[in-house]
DNA sequence: CGCTACATTTGATCCGGGTCAAGGTTTGTC
DNA sequence: GACAAACCTTGACCCGGATCAAATGTAGCG
């Protein structure tokens, strides 16, 4: 369920079957609790633009993403949606204590995930305090993370949102020095529908930002960047967090 | 750090003390805990306008709201600003397992807090799985409810924000049959803060709902409305939940 | 009460991004 | 490789809400 975060999180590149992640030093797991996890998971596979859950709809498992990218969403009756998260791998798709869902979650991609089913999982969350109170972090990061594109809904220009999207990919997907490089994993109507925008404001500003020589566009769905600094000046930056009192 | 929330929340007219609430039916906390919190609890107040903490700064306690309201915001480098939660009385503000605030938090009225240190509130937490899973489902809850707030900065309209926010707060402080009535709790202001608007936008917003009947003004701070349904009309209502698959 | 400071409302104007309408590109299929 | 169906870009225009500017409350306070 974690929402793109500007910063880099500590769930990301985890292990993408574990939903206590990361697996490689992994600290909270032990060997019995992964064992358990182990016994109770299960891959499914959904292609792309199939609703995996209807928004309001039963959720009887928890899961975690292993490859692809999927969306949560929130719609009005009038059929305005707006997309309130993004799934990558590794995230974590679940609400131990509830039974519904109350966003659409969405195939953007391919998507597999690693399935654990409610019951069995609870339990889990019973007997491993350390699981839970891993899954409470998690979700605490996934409220800034949240609050955050909250800012960037209700302030941010239309560039600056396309920039910090763009911004928050690019940080998310880098591997080593620059210049880097990433696959969209959304559409222009996606991006717009999680930006708050119009599918042809994305495509103008897009434009915009390759003319202007801040990021390359490679094909439809590659962006190239070599300079996230003067990204990231595109992108309203906010309030460094050393401005401590 | 509850954000208001459309429906009802299982959070809302909770305990003002104990942040495992509701105290009254307190299925989460037995006597130990509650003589655990006491004893650990202090209270303290902050004038309206002051700052209790600063965006980035150091939250060395966990507290539950008694009286008053405070904001959560973030802001941008050049000034703009936008609130990502509201805390009215029986709310909490805290994040175990992090040492410092991603938001600020300001005093919107008087605000009388009832505060944890975070070192004994953090062990209270290892010591008692229920008060910990207690805190998650809390979390989600808020999860919940920012998601919404996000559909609403991206999607709705000037009119359909002011009306969402009048209606969460009618629905918050209604007590039995209408005529509903509340305090507004921020000022034009605080309220553009949260809605992604501008002061002028909100009062001609409020004008026009007064003058098309939908809801009284009675003095600046005080809002009346007869006929929620007609309210809830005007805030561009979600999906509802029964629409299952 | 009258004065000051501030909060709110109202009016006039502007502009960023939405809407509508083509036109161009990519992808998939046979 | 031709065709269709999406998907994306670009242009022209418009409108909701921002901005700028007063005017009008309203709340302290001597």
């Amino acid at each position: 369920m974690k929402l793109q975060s500007i910063r880099p999180s500590t769930t990301v590149n985890g292990c993408t079957d574990c939903p206590i992640r990361p697996r490689a030093v992994c600290a909270h797991c032990n060997d019995a609790e992964l064992v358990a996890l182990d016994r109770i998971k299960h891959y499914k596979t959904w292609k792309a633009g199939e609703t995996i859950v209807h928004e309001g709809a039963p959720l009887d498992f928890a899961a975690s993403v292993v490859t692809g990218c999927a969306t949560l969403s929130r719609s009005l009756e009038d059929g305005r949606r707006q997309i309130v998260g993004l799934l990558l791998p590794s995230d974590f798709i679940g609400r131990p204590g509830r039974a519904r869902s109350e966003h659409a979650i969405e195939a953007a991609s391919d998507v597999t995930l690693c399935t654990f089913r409610r019951a069995p999982f609870e339990a889990l969350l019973q007997e491993s305090p350390r699981i839970a109170s891993r899954l409470l972090a998690m979700s605490l990061d996934e409220l800034d993370a949240t609050r955050e594109w909250m800012l960037l809904l209700g302030r941010k220009t239309a560039r600056e949102k396309v920039a910090t999207f763009l911004l928050a990919l690019l940080r998310r997907t880098a591997t080593g020095p620059g210049p880097y490089r990433t696959d969209l994993p959304l559409s222009r109507e996606e991006i717009a529908t999680f930006l708050g925008l119009t599918i042809e404001t994305v495509s103008r500003q897009l434009t915009s930002l390759r003319k202007d020589g801040v990021i390359g566009l490679d094909g439809l769905r590659t962006v190239t960047c070599a300079d996230l600094q003067r990204l990231g000046a595109e992108s309203g930056a906010e309030v460094a967090e050393a401005l401590l009192p």
